[in-house]
DNA sequence: TGTCCTTTTACACCGCGTTTACAGACGCCG
DNA sequence: CGGCGTCTGTAAACGCGGTGTAAAAGGACA
C-alpha cells in the first residue's frame, strides 16, 4: 500500500487532499509547513510527496531539493496556486514529476496520483547502488553483494551513512557533518565514537575493500575514494 | 543555471531578493536565520551565496568562515548595512567577492551578481599544483606523484611548508618567518629544530630531486629553486 | 524475555610534530 | 693547512591527540 506525503500550508486544502487519498486507499502523513515538511521528508521514504511550493519556513523548491539530494528519484506532484509557465518548468526542472495547478477537483488530483504511482515502479531506479572494489552497495536493500555471489547485510544506519559519503564522494567529510547530516543532531556531541564505530563495522563488512574505498583522512573525518 | 544561496533575516529584503533572482532565471534558495544559513551553505554547492552578516544563531562571518573553509572557491556577496564598513572590509578579507550595501535597486544586485558569477569559474585558484624534478606536489590532495606513477603521502604542515615556499620561490625564506607565517607562532622559540625536521623529511619524500630544488642557504634559511 | 542495532566506555596503538643529542659541514682566521 | 666556532643534517626519543576496536551498556521492538 503506498504511503503518500502531503506538505500543504493551507488546512482547508491539506484536509480536503488527505481526506481523498485515504478514501482512495493511501496512507497518508501530513506536514504543515515546510520545516516539518522538510524533516519528514527526509526521515522516511515515500512513494510519491504532494508538495505546496508556497510554504512557511521552508520553501517548497528547498524541499523539492533536498528531496532529491537525499532520496534521489522519490516522485514528487507539486500543488501550487501559482499557475506560471516559470514555475512550473522550475519545478519539473527540479525534479518533480507532475504539477497540478489549484483550485484542483479531487478526481483530477488523484488520476495524477494514480499515474504517477502507476509509472514510478519502472522508474529508473533511485541511485542506490554503490559499486566497491570486489562488490556493490545497495543502499535500498541494506545490503552488500559481492563479486563472488555471497551477500552481507547492513543496517540502515550503515546504509545512510554510505549513501551520504557517496554522495560527496572524494570529500574528506568531518564527523560533525555527519553527525548533522546522517543522525541528525545537533554538534554538541563533541565526544562520540559511534560514528568510528560504525565505520569499523562497514570496513569489517565490505571486507578488503575498505583499504581502497573507506578511507580516513587523518583529523579531517572520512571519505570514500573517487 | 545557476544555483543561489541567499541568507538573509529580513523577510521583506529576503523575499525581494529571491524574487528578483528567481526571475532572472537562477535557482534560488533561501536562509531566514544563521543556522538554517549554515547548514544549507555546507550541504550543497551553491555558484553563489548572499549573505548578511548581522544574523540570529550564526553570524555571517562564521558562515563565511565555514564555507571558506569548506568549500574554498565559493564565491560569496555580503549584502551589508550602511555604516558597517569595518565589518565589509573584514568580510573581503575573509574571502568573499564582493559586497552590497542596503538599501540597494535590484539592478544593481543583478548586476552584481551576473559579475561575480562570469569572473568566477576563472577565478584563479590558489596555486595547488606544484612541478619539481621528478614528480609534481597536489598540496590540496597533500600528495606527490612522481612521473613513474608511484604517489607518497605527506603531512599537512609539509604541505603548507611547501606551499610557502613555492609562493615565495627563488628567495630564501628564514626560519624565523617560516615560523610566522607557516606555524603561526611568535618567533621567541628561537632554537628549534622542527623546521630543520620538516625540510629533511622532506627530502626524504621527494627522493633525489632535492638537491636541485629544496636549497639550503647557509646562515638564511631554505628556498625552492626556480 | 530475547534479539538486533546503536552508543558508550576503555584502552592500545599510531601518526605527527617536536625536542634532544650528536655528528658533520662550512666558513673564518691565523 | 689546521683550529675553532657556528650552522646544518639527522637518528632517536618523546608526547599528545586522533584513531581502531573489543566489550559492555543502552534502547527499540516483538
Amino acid at each position: 500500500m503506498p504511503t503518500l506525503l502531503v506538505i500543504e500550508d493551507d488546512s482547508a486544502i491539506r484536509r480536503g487532499v488527505c481526506d481523498a487519498l485515504r478514501f482512495a486507499g493511501h496512507t497518508v502523513l501530513e506536514a504543515a509547513e515546510g520545516k516539518a515538511g522538510m524533516e519528514q521528508a527526509q526521515r522516511a521514504s515515500f512513494d510519491l510527496i504532494l508538495l505546496d511550493l508556497v510554504l512557511p519556513n521552508y520553501s517548497g523548491f528547498e524541499i523539492l531539493q533536498a528531496v532529491q539530494e537525499h532520496r534521489p528519484g522519490t516522485p514528487v506532484i507539486i500543488l501550487s496556486a501559482r499557475g506560471e509557465e516559470a514555475d512550473r518548468v522550475k519545478g519539473l526542472k527540479l525534479g518533480a514529476d507532475d504539477y497540478v495547478v489549484k483550485p484542483f477537483s479531487v478526481r483530477e488530483l488523484l488520476a495524477r496520483v494514480d499515474a504517477v504511482l502507476r509509472r514510478s515502479p519502472e522508474r529508473p531506479k533511485p541511485v542506490q547502488q554503490l559499486p566497491f572494489p570486489g562488490g556493490t552497495a545497495d543502499l535500498a536493500r541494506m545490503e552488500l553483494r559481492f563479486d563472488d555471489g555471497t551477500r552481507a547485510e547492513i543496517s540502515e544506519r550503515e546504509s545512510n551513512l554510505l549513501e551520504y559519503l557517496s554522495a560527496h564522494r572524494g570529500r574528506a567529510i568531518a564527523r560533525d557533518e555527519l553527525l548533522r547530516r546522517v543522525w541528525r543532531l545537533e554538534p554538541h556531541h563533541t565526544e562520540t565514537r559511534t560514528i568510528d564505530m560504525h565505520i569499523a563495522n562497514l570496513r569489517a563488512k565490505l571486507r578488503d575493500a575498505d583499504a581502497a574505498f573507506l578511507l580516513t583522512v587523518r583529523g579531517k573525518g572520512y571519505m570514500l575514494a573517487q
